[in-house]
DNA sequence: ACCCAGGTGGCCC
DNA sequence: GGGCCACATGGG
């Protein structure tokens, strides 16, 4: 099974390229990015990013400041605006207990870190996973619909990867996955890009990367989207 | 005019 | 513990 996902890993990188995720100028613009992209597109998060940037409040601090509604007008583009407002602010709340201090939080033990930041209102485990691993390099690795998707597809061995809890698919990726942060961090990035790509043309399973030899392609002619 | 997007929390049973 | 729903913009 490592062997296995190590090819998977090759292949892609062979495929796509180094992604070297987040694209990000900061810490803190991962942070926030993982929240707005919540069920969004990244292309409208990147207008909200350019709107926080503009009025120079890109900054935990600053962000601080700033009242929810107006927080909420500079993301409008990123959806959800109203919601994922009080998402940041709740956030910021708990950089601020943290004094903002990001080395302390990269430091920090991981499975506390982690439950500190699920207990965020706003932050469940992907967007908790995403912040530590792109933003704090805490090893952890993230799980997403892509993820659940793409695998259950490949294998028809996979197919309970769409049904159990997000916890149980990220312990199995863990015990399967090389123990290295590089890894961790590109991995999830290449399946993303992967699973874009193969939606944009809505291609037949034939059409797609791995998916020739893959056992959900034998059983159907179904389309990968 | 649909459908979906790098989720999450609240409510119900 | 699981099934539904609201949240909202923008692109295909």
């Amino acid at each position: 099974m490592k062997q296995f996902f190590s090819e998977i890993y090759e292949s892609l990188l062979k495929k796509y390229g180094k992604q070297n995720w987040w694209p990000a100028d900061s810490i803190f613009e991962v942070m926030v990015g993982a929240i707005l992209v919540q069920n969004t597109q990244w292309f409208n998060v990147k207008k909200a990013i350019r709107n926080l940037k503009d009025e120079k409040i890109l900054e935990p601090r600053k962000m601080a400041l700033c009242s929810e509604e107006r927080l909420a007008t500079l993301i409008v583009h990123a959806g959800y605006y109203n919601v994922k407002s009080k998402r940041l602010k709740n956030f910021l709340d708990f950089l601020m207990i943290n004094r903002f201090d990001f080395y302390a939080l990269k430091i920090k033990q991981r499975e506390e870190l982690r439950e500190q930041l699920l207990n965020i209102n706003g932050i469940g485990p992907e967007t908790a996973d995403s912040i530590m691993l792109y933003a704090l390099d805490h090893k952890t690795f993230v799980v997403d619909a892509y993820t659940r998707r793409m695998f259950s597809r490949l294998k028809k061995d996979f197919s309970w990867m769409t049904r159990v809890t997000y916890d149980e698919l990220k312990s199995f990726f863990e015990e399967n996955i090389p123990d290295d942060l590089y890894f961790y961090n590109e991995f999830h990035a290449l399946i993303v890009v992967h699973s874009k790509d193969i939606c944009k043309s809505k291609p037949l399973c034939g059409e797609c990367l791995f998916m020739k030899k893959c056992d959900y392609c034998k059983m159907s002619k179904k389309s990968c989207s």
